[in-house]
DNA sequence: TATGTTCCTGGGAGCGCTCCCAGAGAGCGC
DNA sequence: GCGCTCTCTGGGAGCGCTCCCAGGAACATA
């Protein structure tokens, strides 16, 4: 049933080592057999055994994606299904295989964490949505791993790619100011991410080069999910907003529903701006004003970070930063939408 | 760096048989010795090299989740996010590890289903989306990797998973004729899958058993995204339906946006019923009424009965039908929802 | 003819584990 | 004392592969 080296070597009538040689392109080996051999693999189906291969090689040609537990209910959110998207685009691309650990909750996070990394399952990782303090990533930074974060820890001296999340919240804030709008509310997301306190502080600076204060009876953080983008929309309504910017497009359209539910006409009475890009942003009512991120670019770069770490091409912690882009459509209020309308992908 | 059994038996001073039976719980082992093998274990951490297991047991511990190349575009639709996050969580549970296949274009698919299926990398699969005539579906058919479909193939004698789109699409057509409507249109799900086919079979049904027919005008059909439930409404529009049933929640979404481009009132105009039950639908305006799917408990299964092929528990095809449910909210009109409200799986 | 040199090939060793078998020791009955 | 059973333990073999080394063949050079 299950052919190995062995078997292929007996039918071009060669050696396991020359079959070897051939499937792994070193060596020399003359044309003919060459040919013969590579006939043999065609019409038999083989492929090499994948557990022997990596007992010896100590390499298993998997690498793993890790969601922490936090996620759970905010999957909902579509960036995370962009994101496996586009790590698995990049890691197929590579030629390896990707893993994934969707961690439900803390309990199962300690218990799956040590035969992942330890056992050789995987050569290295790709940690997203980690917060403050992650005993993940603590543990993972003492060991010998290589992992790659997608999005900036706090920490220094980690290998991450993240999104230029300051300059994102800069612009939409300055894009705002622009506009005439003053009252400048925030939807901030959570403050436990770098993202969140990225976002945050550019959102200031944006505000601040403009002459203008964030009063904070106009912000109320939520946790990037609809609700919590409908919650904390309805806190900062009694408080007359002329603007909001929220901390995610999917908090976006918690604002829109509860500005909507409470007559308010957006972008008349309130602008709005977003931030992800979502395909959601482009069809809600009125198109949403947003900041894109590139998130099939930044899975791309956290897949080949990763394999050159793996390989040993690189050593030194590697981090990059991908820049964002204001997407102007209705939801400001800007005169004129410069329909710089494209796909799901930001660069490519 | 990297133990083995050998270290840590030197360490306990057993041998590595000891400390294999220690670790798999099986043959006698003194109690003094287990207690001192599995102290050594916790302290250095130790767990098993995966590929030497691997190789010797001819299992890898891996399922595989494979999503063809088709749902590219279409993973904007939170069914797949649904899937993969069930599939995770039933194989956490299992105890195995999940390997995603996201094949991006059919010459990957190609490229890379050898590696998958004969490596020994997976020791079973799980296949979602598949249209008729899958090509993927006849290979792995005539292989000998244990695989479990999610929906219903096209012929007989594999194992799958499915939910019953047939009542449920009749579910929603009597629902809608009970509340009075006459011109019922369809916004289908794409008839190259058998969920096409089945709801679209279901609905008639169901419209027959109370004397309507589908007005072959008031039927368009779509591909489950939002842009083909928005264009797919546009083309019913002029033939004035006074309901519609659409064949996604994602679709009944670009539905939504349609109808109220074109000044038509939900549900005083028209009627709407989507399918799935994601969250879009809850928090839409108005509120969808659809029916509900258990995808989560449709992932479990799958995992289960693959799990229960692999270790040869059971061998004859084995298929199951979960049922669905219809949740009543505002977008149909009905007079006093009854409010079957609930979180985002259906069984538990 | 003897000696390198180069190209190609085969087989041994070993990766870390599981399985199997043999043997040591304890306990028991005759 | 002897044989028997039963429990516990250690070591050999081997999973399928890669790596290394040795050696044969072919050819050129001294």
């Amino acid at each position: 049933m299950n052919l190995t080296l062995e078997d292929i070597g007996r039918l071009a009538g060669v050696s396991r080592s020359t079959v070897s040689r051939v499937i792994n392109d070193q060596g020399s080996v003359s044309e003919d057999v060459r040919v013969r051999v590579r006939e043999v693999i065609r019409s038999t189906g083989f492929s090499p055994n994948a557990a022997a291969r990596s007992l010896v090689s100590n390499k298993s040609g998997v690498i793993g994606l890790v969601i922490p537990s936090r996620v759970r209910d905010l999957f909902e959110d579509p960036y995370f299904a962009k994101v496996i998207q586009g790590v698995s685009a990049a890691s197929n691309n590579a030629g390896t295989t990707l893993s994934l650990f969707l961690f439900q909750t803390e309990a199962e996070e300690e218990h799956l964490y040590p035969r992942v990394v330890t056992s050789g399952l995987v050569d290295g990782v790709i940690l997203t949505a980690t917060r403050m303090g992650d005993p993940l990533l603590s543990r993972l930074a003492s060991g010998s791993l290589p992992f790659v974060l997608i999005g900036r820890p706090e920490t220094d001296g980690l290998n991450y790619v993240d999104v230029d999340n300051y300059d994102g919240a800069r612009q939409a804030a300055t894009h705002l100011c622009e506009l005439g709008r003053r009252r400048i509310g925030l939807l901030g997301a959570p403050t436990s991410t770098t993202a969140g306190l990225d976002r945050l502080s550019g959102f200031v600076d944006g505000l601040a080069t403009c002459g203008v204060t964030l009063d904070p009876v106009l912000r109320a953080d939520g946790d990037f999910s609809e609700e919590s983008g409908y919650t904390a929309m309805q806190r900062l309504i009694p408080h007359l907003p002329d603007a909001v910017f929220a901390g995610s497009d999917t908090m976006a359209m918690g604002a829109l529903r509860a500005l909507r539910e409470s007559g308010l006409k957006v972008p008349h009475d309130v602008a709005l701006v977003g931030f992800d890009g979502s395909t959601a942003a482009e069809t809600s009512i009125p198109p949403l004003t947003t900041i894109r991120q590139p998130v099939d670019a930044t899975a791309r770069r956290a897949v080949e970070i990763l394999n050159s770490l793996i390989t040993g091409d690189v050593s030194g912690p590697i981090s990059e930063t991908l820049s964002v882009e204001l997407v102007v459509r209705e939801s400001c209020g800007a005169p004129e939408p410069h329909h710089a309308e494209g796909g799901l992908t930001g660069a490519r």
